[in-house]
DNA sequence: TTGCGATACGGACCCACGGTCCGTATCTTC
DNA sequence: GAAGATACGGACCGTGGGTCCGTATCGCAA
């Protein structure tokens, strides 16, 4: 076993002014772009190379920032209560986990941004995009319809996409009750299509 | 009226051979983003600052390749003949459209990815994007269904994405025609359930 | 054909930004 | 409190988009 050894105590605090620095500059700013690495090194009062030592490169702050906020959501789908629990029914529980995933980026949209427009690595090949897919796909093959969860649940996902939902609620000024609305409709729409029009069940 | 005098010999001759060395090379590489402008200039055999001129930025050589493979796509949408053009109910127009608009991102992959990943601006500021969603938000208006046809035709054209196009036919190796009786079975799912569930007319 | 203003050329140059190096400071442990 | 390990920080580097300006070319007219 690697018996890592624990960090020093500077470290850890840099770590953590790092964090809340980086946070906040992408919170305030428009679009995630113009806040530089130096931005952030300087906000939180440390050297670039600090930053650096601590996260790998950009897009691991970013992820580790958005994996931090993504982490109660994550624990309400593998172990909480329904809508989002494992104990739901697919037919439920695939609209409340997209309305799960479109809350989530609302909320933290300067974060989402910022990783699915990482610029060289589309966000499909994310760990995490394959995660919620997997979960998807999986939840409509238990589903009677036709043979294509895979692409359905790439769809259903792509409506969600953080430019979209940046597009429409920021610029469009969609009100967010109105697009969780219709991002439900959307998806009773698909799943209502997809039951009535087939019942083979994938295997 | 500005009398725009007309550009000298090898000015065109320069843009010309920019635009075909950019367009070889992008077809060439996998990823947009290891083309460089520099790489542009001397595979035209050209400098640097005549390929700016001719184009502005990066975006606009790139936009400028782009709408020029899409033309014959907008014009056989705009007037050619059934059924993409103009005289198709919008019932079988809608599912010719998201076909036209997947078969033109799997053909120009490489501009697409170039294009919608550009960084900085989402691909939703740009003004074809506006084009199509207004295309398919008003075919969809005409036809009986729930008042979110603006919705609708964001999350239908999101799943024509380029990244995800490219995702789904390079990296996971989807045939062509698979991906398009895929995107074909989801229009229809939707389409079918919007008819079905509503008989209102959008204002 | 030649002369001359307008236009375009090209590559050296600039700048911003992600990422690294290394001499120095701080922590931990004994 | 001394020694070794670990982390610090800002000067530094490479790269790539975009610009500047002295020079070459073009178009036109005499």
């Amino acid at each position: 076993m690697t018996a890592e050894r624990k960090p020093r105590k500077d470290a850890v605090r840099n770590r953590a002014a790092v964090f809340a620095a980086a946070d906040a500059l992408f919170a305030q700013c428009r679009s995630p772009e113009e806040v530089t690495m130096a931005d952030i090194a300087t906000a939180a009062g440390v050297g670039k190379a600090t930053l650096f030592r601590a996260f790998g490169d950009r897009t691991g702050l970013i992820r580790a920032l958005y994996e931090a906020r993504l982490a109660p959501v994550r624990a309400a789908i593998e172990e909480g209560p329904e809508p989002l629990g494992p104990a739901t029914p697919p037919l439920e529980r695939v609209p409340a986990l997209l309305d799960a995933v479109l809350c989530f980026k609302l909320d933290n949209r300067h974060l989402a941004l910022a990783l699915e427009g990482s610029g060289a690595d589309s966000p499909y090949r994310a760990d995490h995009y394959d995660h919620w897919h997997a979960l998807v796909r999986d939840l409509l093959r238990r589903l009677p319809g036709p043979p294509d969860s895979d692409f359905t649940a790439h769809a259903l996902l792509a409506a969600t996409r953080a430019d979209l939902v940046a597009y429409l609620a920021g610029d469009k000024g969609v009100p967010r009750e109105e697009l969780r609305a219709q991002l439900a409709g959307f998806t009773a729409a698909v799943l209502d299509a997809r039951t009535r029009r087939g019942t083979a069940v994938e295997g």
